[in-house]
DNA sequence: AAGACTTTGTGAAAACCTGCACGAGCGCCT
DNA sequence: AGGCGCTCGTGCAGGTTTTCACAAAGTCTT
């Protein structure tokens, strides 16, 4: 019934977030020469099941061959094509403070298809100086930049407390996807995706396991010590 | 028939990855002056929904007062204490690349409890230098570090050629916990707790909402254009 | 003091995700 | 050509997470 290629299925959340992972240890293993590979080795180098490795490429379509795996090359552009990363994706960063400015010198971007075309702030003694060879605009600036470019992903690091008002800038320029920084939650119209990056709160959550571990230690001391002790 | 306090129960992964936002959420209602929150109003704040916030924090205990809500203060500290975040935790980084660098001027983790007490290389051109108040140390200056100051959480941001080196030593120099911003898979032993983030795979996966829009777009332009076109 | 109102805590249903197990298809060897 | 061995794709069972719905338990008003 489609003409479309791909897009018919949707491809569940969770499975979703595995596929960049995927891309890239097959990046790697193709620079390694190697032309075919199964989900058992697939699933080894990314320290999941084989049988979930199967299913998060079932997802894509059926290009693996039973008794051989998957051609590597192939697979890795069927993953690029539906992850859209198989041409170049212009970014903003808006915010070109400490996580700003480190944002646009980080490598990891342009280097998997993500050029920086833009970093905004209102800060005036920011405004004119250089970040990740981008020259930081004012955020007036942030629509123009947008249209002209066809942005539709931005990048946003700014303090808290602009950051809404940031948020509906660049929605209302057209972004239309946004990797947040900050640790508020925002609000979007329909249809704009957030994926929300929380530094602190990574930290938190370790912290969470390491204190889980003093308590089981002091609770074996506890026990030991005064068994007798009436719980709550 | 157990002593220790908490710890008793063990927090689903998923209302864990939540509590580090609720609890940034009731520090700004304290900032406000209120003193006690309904689930459906930590839920519109949280943009989640309500049952789900009353079942988050159930599994801290029973900490709501029927026909009231929750007492914001009493409630906010017993998340912290849950997460552990409620004493200092001293971190390290490793690898003083841009990112680290970064990280280590960002105010965000001395700010929630996470006081930098390290920061180090293997590059002599980065040793010595200082960033975010720290001197950069030489990579074999970790263990002491680790041990005298108590350190059991560690941040990875090294190239990915040396990532997993360097892991090796922080698992070996007594760190517990890891929050890894190398784009690869690590491998650590059992009891050693790993969160990744992979800033490069963040925006792929808006790229893959992003894709999904313009083929939407470009489907319907396709249907409508040649609605004969054969499916494959 | 009783009734009306509010809000929690949780059982149960629904949705989603994971992992096993195995049929089906493919290449290779004889 | 036929059988054998390998590996994919997937049905299904088990587990986790989300959401609904409501009894229980509190406050407030009269």
């Amino acid at each position: 019934m489609s003409v479309s290629v791909s897009s018919r299925r949707k491809i569940p959340q969770a499975a979703l977030i595995r596929l960049p992972m995927y891309l890239r240890l097959l990046g790697e293993v193709i620079a390694q020469g190697v032309t075919h590979i199964s989900s058992d080795q697939l699933a080894e180098l990314a320290a999941v099941n084989a049988a979930k490795v199967r299913k998060d490429l079932s997802y894509l379509g059926s290009y693996g061959v039973r008794g051989v795996g998957y051609e590597v090359a192939f697979l890795s552009y069927q993953i690029q094509r539906e992850l859209g990363v198989n041409h170049e994706w212009p970014i903003v960063i808006v915010g070109a403070g400490n996580l700003g400015q480190a944002l646009a010198n980080y490598g990891g971007f342009v280097e998997r298809g993500f050029g920086l075309v833009g970093v905004f702030d209102t800060d005036p003694s920011k405004i004119g100086t250089h970040v990740g060879g981008i020259c930081v605009q004012h955020l007036d600036e942030l629509s123009e930049v947008v249209q002209t470019r066809g942005v539709s992903i931005g990048v946003l690091a700014t303090p808290a407390a602009t950051a809404q008002e940031a948020v509906n800038r660049l929605v209302r320029a057209g972004v239309g996807s946004i990797l947040n920084f900050v640790p508020i939650v925002l609000s979007v119209p329909r249809g704009v995706h957030i994926s929300k990056v929380d530094l602190a709160g990574e930290l938190q959550i370790l912290s969470y396991y390491e204190q889980q571990k003093v308590n089981s230690l002091s609770h074996i001391q506890a026990t030991t010590t005064s068994s007798r002790a009436v719980s709550a």
